[in-house]
RNA sequence: GUGGGUAUAGCUCAGCUGGUAGAGCGCCGCCUUGUGGUGGCGGAUGUCGCGGGUUCGAGUCCCGUUACUCACCCCA
């Protein structure tokens, strides 16, 4: 079979660069669980139906079909989730029954999308997912909860770089564009959205030409969208631009009191600040909206995004109000990965590797192995009786630590292989440094 | 879906106006007869993405195609 070539947005890790994965979901995990979140898996597939009420993404879907499908359509109807959040919410419909609401849970999982790949946009990768679900009604509060969930994660993920996560809320944008008389909030919103890439001129430009605002109004729908802070003096600012609605009012409360409410989660490396220039693609959202940038990665767009949605699911005599965020794992990640050194300290597990003198005493190296696992020391025996300086490189060529030796008298030493010290050693008590145990995430000298 | 770029050794790439395929790194062996890394010496490896055309001759020029990649769209 001729060399395969890789598949386009469709990645693929080395080991050592899946560790590094694999702990971004580990610490995910552990932070999503510490705040009692439960942990649920939903099937790769949905109904076409389920799937197309996202409007506009629905072209990106990912058809199943049996390769004999007799079915006019010519496929079974059924196609791969794009998110987590559309087959959460079925979820919650089928087992409304049986969930104790609200209900708070997380998911990590693949998605996949039949998008164009680019840096950190992929065809298959893995998004981490929280969200709290209530029956017919769900406090603002939660609102604030995700968010102090998600901020604590970012903080915890600390190998990577810093996170800034914008809020803003779609109630306070509605309100104002309404008390300015504007009909398409829709239109006007997807084009302020451009902001963070198309200098306000140009944003000014398309307000008049796409979305048929008068000049006035589109200044000061971008004086609105400018606006900035990192407290709730956004409020005053606001307040200053004169413009009187129920719903801005609305708005203009919750945003402040979650920004309020987070700011002693905030640090140096995880921010918060509102931001009303966000405001989301997704019409779902109905109040509270997330973006999140990674530091020197601004161009890559939100890596973790998310909101309030307050009618997305239904089963005609319930509604279930939501709010969630959505972290993309491969899209931190794999950039990440590519661009800087971040690696594991080692391509395996292993933090000793166990000589063999030949083959014939290979049993005794076994032994060795198995008492060191007894106590949970991950280790391996070599893979040939080769000379001990072939060993000693098998075990640098994978970044293992010590290798375990056994003399002809039966005595057994272990060797450090980056110092070289070489001491006598017990199988039944032998312990490596605690940082020796597990590779560590690390990043591998300074390029960029 | 629209527009640009690229494709040569395991990896990163060089190869001028066409003349039999190169470097660095890595890999293997020996110096080093059972303890690696540094050093020295030696060695192996290519359908030059694929198909066609022009030519005495194509990695190089032309056409097509596929893959990868970047930007737009949209988004994690």
């Amino acid at each position: 079979m001729a060399k395969p070539t890789p598949l386009s947005g469709f990645p693929e890790l080395l080991p050592e660069q899946r560790f590094v994965e694999q702990q971004v979901v580990d610490t995910l995990r552990h932070t999503f669980e510490l705040h009692g979140f439960a942990g649920i898996e939903t099937r790769a597939v949905e109904p076409l139906d389920q799937l197309l009420r996202k409007g506009d993404t629905s072209k990106e879907v990912y058809l199943l079909r049996r390769l004999h499908e007799e079915s006019a359509e010519g496929h079974a109807g059924i196609g791969l989730h794009f998110d987590l959040t559309v087959p959460f919410a079925r979820y919650v419909l089928e087992n409304a029954g049986k969930l104790e609401f609200p209900f708070r849970r997380y998911q990590i999982q693949k998605a996949w999308r039949g998008e164009r790949p680019q840096e950190g946009r992929f065809r298959e990768f893995t998004q981490a997912d929280i969200d709290i679900i209530g029956r017919d009604e769900l406090p603002f509060h939660h609102d604030v909860e995700v968010t102090r969930v998600m901020v604590d994660a970012l903080t915890r993920l600390d190998f990577l770089p810093g996170f800034r996560v914008q809020v803003n809320n779609r109630k306070l944008i509605q309100g104002f564009y309404a008390g300015l008389g504007i009909d398409d909030t829709d239109e006007v919103m997807r084009v302020v959205d451009k902001l963070d890439k198309v200098p306000v001129d140009k944003v000014r430009d398309l307000l008049v030409a796409e979305a048929g605002l008068d000049e006035k109004t589109a200044d000061r729908v971008l004086s609105l969208a400018t606006i900035r802070a990192t407290d709730d003096s956004f409020v005053e600012d606001v307040r200053a631009l004169g413009v009187e609605h129920e719903l801005l009012d609305e708005g203009l409360a919750e945003l402040a009191e979650l920004v309020s409410a987070c700011a002693d989660l905030v640090t140096d490396r995880v921010r918060l600040e509102a931001d009303l220039s966000i405001a989301r693609g997704l019409d779902y959202y109905t109040g509270t909206v997330f973006e999140t940038r990674l530091d020197g990665y601004e161009s890559m767009g939100s890596i973790c995004s998310g909101g309030r949605y307050d009618a997305l699911a239904t089963d005609g005599r319930s509604t279930y109000p939501g709010v969630g965020i959505s972290l993309g794992v491969s899209r931190v990640v794999v950039p990440l990965l590519a661009r800087t050194g971040l690696t594991a300290s080692r391509k395996v597990p292993s933090v000793v590797l166990v000589a063999v003198v030949d083959e014939e005493s290979r049993a005794d190296s076994n032994a060795i192995a198995s008492a060191l696992r007894s106590r949970d020391i991950p280790c391996e025996v070599v893979a040939s009786a080769q000379k001990f300086g072939k060993q000693i490189r098998y075990a640098e060529r994978r970044g293992i630590p010590y290798v375990w030796f056994t003399n002809a008298d039966g005595g057994h030493e272990i060797k450090d292989i980056r110092s070289g010290d070489q001491v006598a050693a017990d199988p039944a008590a032998w312990t490596p440094p605690s940082e020796d145990l597990r590779p560590q995430v690390l990043m591998k000298e300074t390029e960029l």
